[in-house]
RNA sequence: GGCGGUAUCGUCUAGGGGACUAGGACACAGCCCUCUCAAGGCUGGAACACGGGUUCGAAUCCCGUUACCGCUACCA
């Protein structure tokens, strides 16, 4: 028996950025698609022609491409489909499985405030099921605007769902939906149901908030004499206070974590683990390990909260596990973003910076982490200490902090060797002379090499920048002090 | 209101009738390491929504209640 190819989608309507949400959503299905062998594709759900805009489309393409979740056929534009879907809803009406329906929008409004005024569950009548077929006939002759609805049959409609067990809707709680407007256009589960089977997709998964379209899209498969997908229906992501994530709980685009030093594996490493686990205590996991750990098994049902905070973990955990080559090209955007490279900076590819960014790696959260503790060892970037720092650092006891600056400056000039131990030896003596804790040596001496009170230890900091600049740079921070 | 879904530490989760004194991670607190900050190590507080069943035995199965979420458009 052959298994039949897993061909998945991903359907965002182009109406914002792409959102977190989305984006676990495309995750989900490019790792079953991957895990699977199967094709993962990308359909943009632009039907709705007021809301959609072509800026969008773009974000949710720069969104995925940074995911690094490419699709793998052309991207299917729902829009240029519209002719299909037309005649998908015509054979419906044809094969007596829609009507035509008369009633405008306004009546409809009127009695849907109506049943809400008492109470009562607003359903849709069918009174334009029961008009005389010669009515239907002059009403169509004489210019009426319809839309067509899809007459759902007796019965219940249930499917085994991936996430879920088996869901089941009684019919008679679904109401005759339109599956195309009156100006010819279709409504949104004609277009999906209709675009689903022409591209052949044979797992629809998706946020669970389509829960309740799905009987209505398993009916129209079965109007349409359509072989049925299996369905698969994700659990929502909330925001810190257990409501729908929104612009309220800050960043909310992928984008934005782009932007705020996020790693894409550690993006995606984070959303993967929202509603999904692998079944062990495992959770840092590259992509290969995510495809390779990925199955349907273990899909959670409940919906889960995004914590900022967990992802920054994540993030620096990714940060140091990545090799200083590896992390150069991710890091280049923020890097010039700092004003410390260019644009395709020839030093990108370059060893000594690769081991600049190992050097500092360890210590960082974000790439912009990395860009700040990275800054005082790049050899083209003028070193600047903020005044602010001087003053709460150096001038505390200025005398003193000036004697130590220079004396540590000789010394190390003059030392034999550039060895991390050797260095420790005399700046331990230096202090013990003086009559000091290291730590008054170390501090205003991190401050002078690096402008910063964070750094790698001090030795390793001198070891990296050479004894020419670490003599160089105590002198000046000392001459500050005169 | 109707329909559907969900329920384990603050958060992400492990758990699939006995191995549960409910495990791990983030966050938080303390300690260790230590020249700073991280990382790392150790320790601590912290959860099975509630009520009924079923069973010798329930976090695990069933029912109900409650709470939360989603849908309820000629939006997607």
């Amino acid at each position: 028996m052959t298994f039949p190819a897993v061909r998945v989608r991903f359907a965002p309507s182009p109406t914002g950025y792409l959102h977190v949400g989305g984006a676990r959503t495309a995750l989900f299905n490019w790792l079953y698609a991957r895990k699977h062998g199967g094709q993962f594709l990308l359909r943009i759900e632009d039907t709705d022609k007021a809301r959609s805009t072509d800026e969008s489309t773009r974000a949710i393409f720069d969104g995925l491409t940074w995911l690094g979740l490419g699709w793998d056929e052309d991207v299917v534009h729902q829009g240029a489909n519209l002719e299909r879907h037309g005649h998908d809803a015509q054979h419906l009406l044809d094969g007596g499985h829609a009507y035509r329906c008369f009633c405008t929008a306004d009546e409809l409004e009127q009695r849907r405030k109506h049943a809400a005024a008492s109470k009562d569950a607003f359903k849709y009548d069918r009174r334009c099921d029961r008009l005389d077929p010669t009515e239907v006939a002059r009403r169509v002759a004489a210019g009426a605007p319809f839309v067509i609805r899809f007459r759902v049959p007796e019965g219940i409609t249930s499917w085994d769902d991936m996430v879920h067990e088996s869901i089941s809707f009684p019919n008679k709680d679904v109401e005759d939906f339109v599956i195309l407007r009156s100006d010819g256009t279709p409504i949104y589960n004609m277009a999906v149901t209709s675009d689903d089977v022409a591209m052949r997709i044979s797992h629809v998964m998706r946020g669970d908030d389509h829960i309740s379209n799905t009987p209505k899209q398993i009916l129209l498969y079965r109007a349409l004499g359509a072989e049925l997908p299996r369905f698969a229906h994700f659990p929502m992501i909330h925001g810190l206070d257990g409501k729908k994530l929104s612009k309220r709980h800050g960043a909310t685009a992928v984008a934005d974590y782009q932007h705020m030093g996020i790693l894409p594996q550690a993006m995606n490493n984070f959303l993967a683990l929202l509603g999904w686990s692998p079944g062990s205590d495992r959770e840092v996991m590259t992509m290969e390990e995510m495809v390779w750990l990925f199955s349907q098994d273990g899909l959670l049902r409940k919906a889960s909260v995004f914590d900022p905070k967990k992802l920054e973990w994540m993030n620096g955990q990714h940060i140091s596990r990545l090799s200083g080559a590896e992390l150069a090209p991710l890091a280049a955007a923020t890097f010039v973003r700092f004003g410390l490279l260019a644009p395709d900076d020839p030093a990108l590819p370059e060893p000594w910076f690769h081991r600049v960014l190992d050097f500092v790696k360890e210590r960082c959260r974000t790439l912009d982490d990395l860009a700040r503790l990275a800054r005082p060892f790049l050899p083209h970037v003028k070193l600047e200490i903020d005044p602010a720092l001087v003053e709460s650092h150096l001038r505390k006891d200025p005398v003193l902090t000036r004697q130590l600056l220079l004396e540590s400056a000789d010394m190390l000039g003059g030392l034999d060797g550039w060895k991390p131990v050797v260095m420790e030896g005399a700046l331990r003596a230096l202090a013990e002379r003086r009559g000091v804790a290291a730590g008054k040596v170390f501090q205003p001496m991190r401050v002078a090499l690096t402008g910063s009170t964070v750094s790698p230890g001090i030795f390793d900091v001198l070891s990296q920048l050479g004894r020419d600049v670490s003599v160089t740079r105590l002198r000046d921070a000392a001459a500050l002090l005169a």
